[in-house]
DNA sequence: CAAAACCTACGAAACTTTTCGTGAATTAAT
DNA sequence: ATTAATTCACGAAAAGTTTCGTAGGTTTTG
């Protein structure tokens, strides 16, 4: 299977590529273990999902040892951009603006946060 | 089937929401024709999504006329207000701060639409 | 070294979403 | 009024995702 440029990972590709992206490179059992703090999972259906996201593209295997080493493909930057986009286009007709103005609508932000948002919308304006 | 509080609806249903939502009730030959507008899809493949969709209460449906008429039964607001909600938790470790950033970086936006946002960040500072 | 524990591969079941064909009812056209 | 076109209901196939059991290796333990 090929990567494919608009492919969208699903929840539970999204589940384990956050284990991944957040402690770096792990085998199957300590996948498995953070994914059962979310949802029970089985040690197989872990080790399944992720083959299959090996033949996706989504992972990269180091098999050199007994114990399989998986890291993403993917960056959560590219991931994150990909899905937004897609998320702007089908759910707000492209604009990005009222993403934005839900997002800070439904979610509480902080004053920190608030603020960091308008510097780089400052630096947007400015051409940077 | 009953409505579920957190569902998601799938990439299709929101196709057809989204026809719903900008131009008012319908009847399945009027979506249809917008929905090959945007990708081949048969007439009855519409309709039986759009069936699903009522037991589903995605959609209402007047069915008192020969032609049945179908309506959104979820609000645009409520909705992505729910899949954004959703999106920040699973790709953005919960941080809406985060997926703005990540919005404005992906996707154009006005000069004008920047002034909004600040205004409404403004707002929230305030504590409106 | 034998037993137990662990790991991978693989097939298939279970489930969901999407697509499509057929038949029957209703409406429109000739 | 017949015929043709349109619509709905329904079942099932097709496709994709997720779960799980089993078999066969490898490593660890006693």
């Amino acid at each position: 299977m090929v990567k494919q440029k608009n492919y969208q990972p699903t929840d539970r590709e999204l589940q384990i590529l956050r284990i991944l992206w957040d402690n770096g490179p792990a085998t199957v059992r300590e996948v498995n273990r953070q994914m059962n703090e979310i949802e029970k999972t089985g040690y197989t259906t872990t080790l399944k999902l992720m083959q299959i996201m090996v033949e996706k593209e989504l992972l990269d295997r180091d098999d050199s040892q007994f114990k399989h080493i998986y890291s993403p493909a993917i960056s959560e930057e590219n991931t994150q951009t990909q899905v937004v986009g897609n998320l702007v286009d089908k759910l707000f007709s492209g604009s990005a603006e009222k993403l934005v103005m839900r997002a800070l609508s439904a979610k509480e932000v902080s004053p920190k946060e608030l603020a960091n948002i308008k510097k780089l919308i400052n630096e947007i304006e400015e051409g940077k």
